[in-house]
DNA sequence: ACTCTCTGTGGATGCCATCGACCTGAGCCT
DNA sequence: AGGCTCAGGTCGATGGCATCCACAGAGAGT
């Protein structure tokens, strides 16, 4: 991980579907040596992926909650995450410090489906409670921070 | 926003490097009908960029927080937002329902850092409160959902 | 029925991805 | 010092892809 592989991250967290050849321009390298690069940094699991940023309202999710969850005692916290993991609506989980063990982002489409997510999460062995607050807005989300040498 | 649109939608957001050849081949079009589509998708707004999905940790970003916020009495919450938005390291803000107005999620490198964006917070204009809670180890994160005929 | 529009196909062309051969400099052993 | 080795680079070739263009067919409105 040097600068010129720091620098590759950051072009491919703005655009992921720059082409190789661009991405050469861009730090002054060839286009095969970049090809190689970017492998090594899929590889090694630096970049694991690529995505699509798609707003979340235009395919039928426009209701975003983040739900915490208290643990029973004595819960088995690998058999909660399985079940926490089948469920869909849940976009990212988090492990916390504090009451609550877990963390939820969950987007469904209506209040309705939300209320059906929560009651479900309920049930769920080892679940002690929950709490869910809504949020009436997303003002942004997953912006990539700069990483590189910001200033040139 | 059609089937075959929803379906390029799930393609683009499981990886966004697919070639348009073989957007094509999965969704039964041409390639240039294929380019059509998804430069409208990207024109409406429906999809909104295309990221590299990097693993936080490997670019020197390893502490998560969420960060509650509550707002004084009679602050200006645009005034706020800005405040907020010109901090890089809030990658996430919400407008939430409740006692907290903003739920925040942070990234930086050490708890040093962390404490100092906790102090620039509380000084900011506006703000009456923090509650920060720290993620030990993030489960997952931006899962996509499938939105399409999940079953084909 | 005519025609307008929207969305598709097929063909052509130039750029890109990707492979293989070869080059170069750093580090290290003798 | 000299030379081995290897990581990581460049260059050139080739086949596939992106992208432009001209044109075709389905529906809606008149």
């Amino acid at each position: 991980m040097d600068a010129i592989d720091l620098s590759l991250v950051d072009l491919l967290r703005g655009n992921a579907r720059l082409s190789y050849a661009e991405l050469a321009r861009q730090v002054g390298l060839s286009a095969p040596a970049v090809h190689e690069r970017v492998g090594k940094l899929e590889s090694s699991g630096v970049v694991r992926g690529y995505r699509a940023d798609v707003a979340p309202e235009s395919i039928g999710l426009g209701v975003t909650a983040l739900i915490g969850i208290v643990e029973d005692s004595g819960a088995d916290t690998d058999d909660m995450l399985e079940s926490l993991r089948v469920l869909p609506e849940i976009e990212s989980c988090y492990f916390m410090a504090g009451v609550e063990s877990f963390l939820l982002k969950a987007r469904v489409g209506t209040i309705a489906e939300l209320e059906q997510l929560i009651v479900r999460l309920n049930r769920t062995p080892g679940v002690a409670s929950t709490r869910t607050a809504i949020a009436l807005s997303t003002k942004w989300e997953n912006r990539p921070q700069p990483v590189g040498p910001t200033a040139t």
